[in-house]
DNA sequence: TCGAATATATAAC
DNA sequence: GTTATATATTCGA
């Protein structure tokens, strides 16, 4: 495996990164409020999966994450390199890409339909390294809150404040930290 | 409200 | 290699 790409900005109050091979496939992505832990979460994870630490450039790729984040209109596709993920992390993260935007599911929904426990699910999904790009923040707990977020590998308020405000930005209907159940989208009753 | 049950992943022997 | 521990959970008593 040759040295990653490591793509860092600044939009707003967050920063964005990406982490990209030589094919332009996404490897993983972190966005938060520090620059300097975003870029060292990023560096971590290419170090324990290749041994190495990535490169510095710009990349496209974390412009289209921005955009997304900020609820814009897909401009690029995306491909994501998932050789450093398990086949239950990969299963998970499948169902993940099928949620339609302005919808949420349960972490005992795609348990379900996927044959594994809830635990597990929350396990698979909190670990998602492919932020924004795959809408983890589209799993809420089975009573409708708005559940957890990680950011950069910490789970906290402001993470969950991140999560709601991602929800709302796709108009997802939430009243008082609480999610309309017209919005549960369940993935084993799929077209 | 609290505790057992559940599936993976990781750390500890 | 095998066993313990930790999870972005869930459901029933």
């Amino acid at each position: 495996m040759d040295t990653l790409r490591l793509s860092l900005e600044k939009s707003g109050k967050m920063s964005f990164s990406c982490l990209v091979d030589q094919k332009n496939q996404l490897v993983a992505s972190a966005f938060g409020s520090d620059s300097r832990i975003v870029a060292r979460h990023l560096v971590e994870y290419s170090t324990n999966i290749i041994g190495r630490p990535p490169t510095r450039t710009d990349h496209w790729l974390t412009n289209e994450m921005i955009n997304r984040f900020e609820g814009g209109k897909h401009q690029q596709s995306v491909r994501l390199n998932r050789d450093f993920v398990s086949t239950h992390q990969g299963k998970v993260c499948g169902v993940l890409e099928k949620i339609p935007p302005g919808r949420v599911t349960t972490y005992g929904l795609i348990s379900h339909h996927i044959g594994s426990g809830p635990r597990a699910v929350g396990g698979a999904v909190g670990s998602n390294p492919w932020s924004i790009f795959v809408p983890c923040h589209r799993v809420v707990p089975s009573d409708l809150s708005i559940g957890n977020y990680s950011l950069c590998g910490t789970l906290g308020e402001d993470g969950s404040v991140t999560k709601r405000d991602l929800l709302m930005r796709e108009a997802v209907p939430v009243d008082e930290n609480r999610i309309d159940s017209t919005a549960v989208w369940d993935p084993s009753e799929e077209d």
